[in-house]
DNA sequence: ACTCCATCAAGAGCGGTGCTCTCTTATTTT
DNA sequence: AAAATAAGAGAGCACCGCTCTTGATGGAGT
């Protein structure tokens, strides 16, 4: 009884898989916006109603999307992470920089699922949590092994972060970089949200019509990023 | 001829006016997947097809509306920059960050709108490349002024932008921040990069259930960020 | 003053969307 | 074998952007 019922299940989880590749082609193509249940219903040769037997929604579909992208990115990041030395903690954080940014530019509307402006009535579901920190995960390990070996070596003159940032950086520390003072905390935050501000500006057009030497800019912003969380 | 002209032109002025003014109320409700032509027909007391006589097109309207948001942002930072002591070069910079935080919290469809996803059939066109630039301009003439006054302090150990990148600094000092060298130029780029960067990722969820005391970090990134510029 | 014509609102309509409901068929459980 | 469950099909609702045609209206040139 357990191998017929999987019998149906494994049915049921062929097609959701083949749903969400579909939608994941149709995402890539069009964009979040141009995707519908109902072509990707006509590609499976369904019903457009059937579809809602899978997915009760067209949010429930993106946040499947949403979850694969995740998980996409964050693979990218950890194998980048891996392919190098682990003791050069400079090479590392580069490694990752250009996986965000490569993967960025290799599936651009995913990458804007993700960190592109929220789809208005859309509340991203707990399921969406762990995948989410993926590639931060990864940061973070960088900092703090780096942290650990003392191979950080911070340029002076910058200030201390405020203390009512202690709770916050307690909680995203013990998350993801144990051990890690709040100073390094705050200038890994600054490093990380540049990181992707500079991957948006470049993907969603700020950069059009000013920066032509995109590969140069991401290099050498995130050099200096790095320098300024202690990496040299 | 004169007047008569415009006497029919003006109608169609001030109709052409309140639809972007019912665009913009609903643009900031539902967001811009949710503007609908049909809907501000309604709310007008038109038909949907009468729309058509002043946008040819949703993305016309949303065109608009961009430019707007544009010059909405940059005369706020134009404000924030001008309310305070024209000497007080980090005191400048830190109001046109908290301007561009501001503007954007109390306009997050706008801003999503403006530094957010692109639409992906959306094309940019050129008469959205002025307004566009307006509080990058503000930027950089703080930049430029504090440069100039001498009042820049960049700390030691930063690595030099590499040649390659001379003639997109060219273009842009040019536009931007004339008679500043290309080093600044970089570490400017990279603290207004970084600007965004942190706006959007408190705007679009990224802060979610890790930051609570959002208004603090931001401050104290951007301060380090202005210290990377070399304002102190 | 009176045509003439450009402008514009209105309406119908096309093909698309997400989603719901009902009905029938197929499969699993009892 | 019967009952219960799951899934597909189809029709339909209310919306969307956009197009086309039709009729009214008001300014322009004679």
């Amino acid at each position: 009884m357990n191998a017929s019922r999987s019998a149906r299940e494994r049915v049921r989880a062929e097609l959701t898989r083949e749903i969400t590749e579909i939608a994941r082609r149709q995402l890539a193509v069009e964009g979040a916006p141009g995707l519908s249940l109902r072509a990707v219903a006509r590609e499976m040769g369904m019903v457009s109603s059937a579809i809602y037997r899978y997915f009760p929604s067209r949010d429930d579909l993106l946040t499947a999307l949403i979850i694969d992208g995740y998980n996409a990115l964050g693979e990218a990041v950890e194998v980048a992470d891996a392919a190098g030395d682990p003791g050069d903690f400079t090479g590392r954080w580069l490694a990752v920089c250009r996986a965000v940014r490569g993967w960025a530019l290799a599936h651009p509307h995913e990458y804007a699922l993700l960190y592109g402006s929220p789809v208005p009535g859309y509340q991203a579901p707990q399921d969406t949590v762990g995948p989410a920190l993926r590639d931060t995960v990864v940061y973070g390990k960088i900092i703090e092994a780096a942290h650990k070996a003392g191979a950080l070596t911070p340029p002076d003159g910058f200030p201390a972060p405020p203390p009512v940032l202690a709770e916050d950086f307690g909680r995203l520390r013990a998350v993801i970089m144990p051990g890690v003072p709040d100073d390094v905390v705050a200038r890994g935050l600054t490093a990380w949200t540049g990181l992707f501000g500079t991957v948006s500006f470049e993907l969603f057009g700020q950069f059009n019509n000013t920066i032509d030497e995109r590969e140069a800019l991401f290099d050498h912003v995130m050099i200096t990023l790095g320098r300024l969380v202690g990496l040299r």
